[in-house]
DNA sequence: ATAAGCATTTATAACGTTAAAATATATGGG
DNA sequence: CCCATATATTTTAACGTTATAAATGCTTAT
């Protein structure tokens, strides 16, 4: 039963004895409790910074039903491009230096994610939950707003009363991307959609029907596959379609995935794209700055909804009502700054 | 102070008072300690699932020092394509049912990483750590070791003590790719490599050279860039050197974005991928196989080496043997399976 | 001088769990 | 019939924190 190196970690009672103070009068000032004298508060703190104490989570969270945790629930779409990356670095940058942590639940499936929520509402297992793929009369958000959880959505639901989100101008985006292909040329639009039970789905529908009636060209939406497709089944699909009589001959791709299996398709048939179709992609990664033929793009900054959506939720955890928590993140025309690399000896040139 | 419907959380107290037995009972009948009855414990337990028991987890691990929960160091590395969902998304699914959570930190360089782990050991804020990016004298694992901290490295080291670690096996597929350049005809290859600093940059290398060697063909490796490299620098350096004379005809690629960045180079150089030069990547997302023209590739499986590092963390919290806690993931042809998708109304063709 | 008032601090209890020690009950041997 | 030995349960204490009530000391007004 030796352990001498082992320095047990400095508890509030360490500090207590080492000041002949009550742990209760450490504990007050640490919080920085105005009923404390300012002296004693200073005194305090700086011999805890001294001893390198911090709290003790679990007593904490014990003690106050606090956890100071925020829940991600990761959604199982298989977006091959860092969709969830992205998003929780994003997340993770704003609770830098919060004391927060961040929980990464997977999601299996609507039903599954539903029971996870109660779970953690009911058990306590999280101060705030974000969570995405939402639905015009998403059920989470109906138990979340009646728990009186916290939370913040990735996207909009329907509901009669409001509540905080985040979302992706998806109006905006079919919008523009419509247009732009009209400017182009195009006579006859296609537009690939999300299955119809998401809420973004009316978003994009509306944004592209703004911009096709104006317009007057014909339209379409592609049948049989949506955004959730597999890549594959998306490639086949639109192969199928373009074999078929009157083609659209402009496409709007709202994902990355699906971009990518579009411009495959249209490639494998010997169309050239940009000549015989025009399209316009939603990217989130920067993918198609690096594929040819260049295809149009507007982006989605999903970092920066990572970092709104914590943002957000931390204020309405602090008490913010929801009127002020609401966000609509315009489209970038250019991607974000990339992020920053760690390979100084490339970054700096070595100045031997 | 009227609140009806809150039904407060049962808690061992509740199920003792209910069952007339003391609370220290409850506690090891639910941990099925075989000093108690078998009737007891079996008593227990229904009652504990009739009242909807759950641990607290905060009381747990204030008691027991354990949190159930794992650390994950999220690369800060800028992977376009989803490196970290992926590795998340398997380390999830070991994890599901098995009480442990999973907490992602963002790593912001090298050496706040290696504080985030001595914070981490110190105030045990998890039971295990999973980083990557490994480095041969790496300082996190020597620290880790030294303090006897359960954690599986992505990526080797070589330092004297072994330990726990998944590592892909990139000798065998920097000499696949390097091979398979050979066998198409190429006379001069050339391979892109992480910076000096990581472990998996020899095996690359070491691949890379007994196919050259084997074969006899000229060499080269890619100067002033490396696989951190942001795309455009990539793709900047490699239509320069492609300008020069004796440029390669074989390029050996070991990552998505790099892939992409090379090829678009080739391609806006006017060359043709697959006649003018030959290119191999190392794929982890499935891009590859919606490029066109389409590049040959192999596949690391992220989702599988994240259940795998997962698994072996939880053996090791479980007082596994390192010999035991060392896998080498081999390179795979073809993608692994494709996840589940949520669009059942597309998958299983309606029945109506 | 005494009581009331205020500022500061201490003492007590509790959050829910579990490990260890103590106790009660039953079983078997002499 | 009593002691020893298992077996099953209860009691006690503690993990580190914080909220509340109680106590202390000190000033000020009466």
């Amino acid at each position: 039963m030796s352990e001498p190196s082992k320095t047990k970690r400095p508890t509030q009672r360490t500090i207590a004895a080492k000041m002949g103070i009550s742990v209760g009068a450490v504990s007050r000032a640490l919080a920085n409790d105005p009923q404390m004298a300012e002296e004693t508060r200073a005194l305090v703190q700086k011999m805890a910074k001294e001893l390198g104490y911090s709290p003790d989570r679990a007593a904490q969270r014990l003690r106050t039903g606090r956890t100071q945790v925020i829940n991600l629930i990761l959604p199982p779409h298989e977006e091959i491009l860092g969709f969830g990356t992205l998003l929780i670095r994003g997340i993770s940058a704003r609770l830098e230096n919060t004391g927060y942590h961040l929980v990464v639940l997977p999601d299996f499936g609507p039903d599954k994610s539903a029971e996870q929520i109660q779970r953690v509402v009911r058990d306590r297992l999280a101060d705030g939950i974000i969570f995405s793929r939402t639905t015009p009369d998403d059920n989470r958000i109906k138990f979340l707003l009646e728990a009186d959880f916290p939370f913040v959505s990735h996207g909009r639901s329907e509901l009669a009363t409001p509540h905080p989100f985040v979302d992706c101008d998806n109006y905006a985006f079919a919008r523009q991307a419509a247009e732009t292909l009209i400017d182009r040329g195009a006579k006859r639009l296609g537009i690939l959609l999300p299955p119809e039970r998401f809420t973004f789905r009316q978003h994009l529908l509306h944004g592209f029907m703004t911009a096709v009636r104006t317009a007057g060209v014909d339209y379409e939406i592609l049948d049989g596959i949506s955004l959730d497709s597999d890549a594959n089944a998306i490639s086949a699909n639109i192969q199928k379609r373009f074999a078929a009589p009157d083609a659209p001959d402009g496409l709007v791709l709202p994902g990355d995935v699906s971009g990518l299996a579009a411009l495959a398709a249209i490639q494998d048939l010997g169309l050239v794209p940009g000549r015989d179709v025009q399209l316009v992609v939603k990217q989130t990664s920067g993918v198609f700055d690096l594929v040819r033929p260049k295809i149009a793009s507007l982006y989605e900054d999903l970092s920066e909804a990572g970092e709104k959506l914590a943002d957000l939720l931390l204020k309405r955890i602090a008490g913010a009502p929801v009127s002020e928590l609401q966000y609509i993140q315009p489209i970038a025309g250019r991607p974000p700054a990339s992020d920053t690399l760690f390979d100084p000896q490339l970054r700096a040139p070595s100045v031997r």
